[in-house]
DNA sequence: AACCTTAAGCAAACATCTTTGCTTTAACAA
DNA sequence: TTGTTAAAGCAAAGATGTTTGCTTAAGGTT
């Protein structure tokens, strides 16, 4: 029932659909209209609800290099290339414009402030010196994020940049 | 006319409106709904072409204290009160969720650009060593409105520390 | 003035969305 | 089995959004 409606609504989205609703999300997904009207007090809240599900249901595997500038140049690109999709940039579309707020908006941020976290830690362990995972997450994330959204290039050599400028920020002195 | 509406827009986002539709927009500008169809594809369009004027008319004057640290800081504490007005995060998610695409949200970045090439020229003429405009973009400008746009936190402190950041990259590129 | 063009108003028809009361189904516990 | 409960279906009514053809007003041109 309810992988039935979230499978419509990926379908939905996935197509570019300009007008979802919940009847059609309920014809396609074979349901009645009613119910998703019971459950969900408007679209936008099934939607972000399928858009969290679907941007943090990660899979991807953490990259282990033994170094951490490997690491994050390895793991940034990975990440361009999937919020670049179409289908992912509409749920991120969607997830900004649904009102929910916060909390929701935080599984994304966490998933990856622990992501950060992991490659920091070992990068320590190594005897590394790392920038913040908080500067990872302002300097890496958010602008690849924010290009995302605001439909700005995004490529490889970008998500290399971006690596390259944090780790300068904790870089050799002098 | 135009007015009006833009006038009857702008009020409704003010409000927090959360069904923002031509016939609703209509009634407020006092004006036929048809007129609103024909002109605009649809609601999206409209509210893009508002928030798009609302985004750009600036009227902020750039800060010129003679240091580029001071001047960015200012700056960016500045553009962080302005975009976390509850008014200015409607028109930014708005814009987000707009289909029109790329064009009208280069708008925003460009503003953005001119202003930080304005200080960097400043400062190079005063010989300091300065980050590119484009790293300013990536690492001020980018967090500051990814946070608002996730809902993140948004304060003086943050806008302050990204300055920071930015500024510690300098020169310091292998 | 008479004409043409453009944009807006109006009203009716149409489509779609949303709510509601009631019925039905399915799962589970006594 | 039987009773209970939670969730889904159904259908009808109501609200809202959208389209359309036609009329009206305003500006500019001959």
């Amino acid at each position: 029932m309810q992988t039935a409606i979230y499978t419509a609504v990926g379908e939905l989205v996935g197509e570019g659909a300009d007008k979802i609703s919940f009847p059609v999300i309920a014809e396609r997904a074979g349901v009645n209209p009613t119910t998703l009207y019971r459950r969900w007090d408007d679209v936008n809240a099934l939607l972000e609800e399928v858009a969290v599900a679907a941007l943090t249901r990660d899979g991807e595997s953490l990259p282990d290099t033994g170094s951490l500038e490997r690491d994050l140049t390895e793991w940034a690109t990975i990440i361009a290339r999937d919020i670049t999709r179409p289908e992912r940039v509409r749920y991120l579309r969607a997830m900004v414009s649904a009102r929910i707020e916060i909390v929701s908006r935080c599984v994304l941020t966490e998933t990856r402030r622990e992501q950060a976290s992991e490659m920091v830690r070992r990068a320590r362990e190594r005897g590394e010196t790392t920038p913040a995972v908080a500067q990872i997450l302002d300097h890496v994330i958010a602008p690849l994020y924010y290009h995302v959204v605001f439909a700005l290039p995004v490529d490889h050599d970008y998500a290399q940049r971006l690596v390259g400028d944090v780790l300068a920020m904790v870089g050799r002195r002098g």
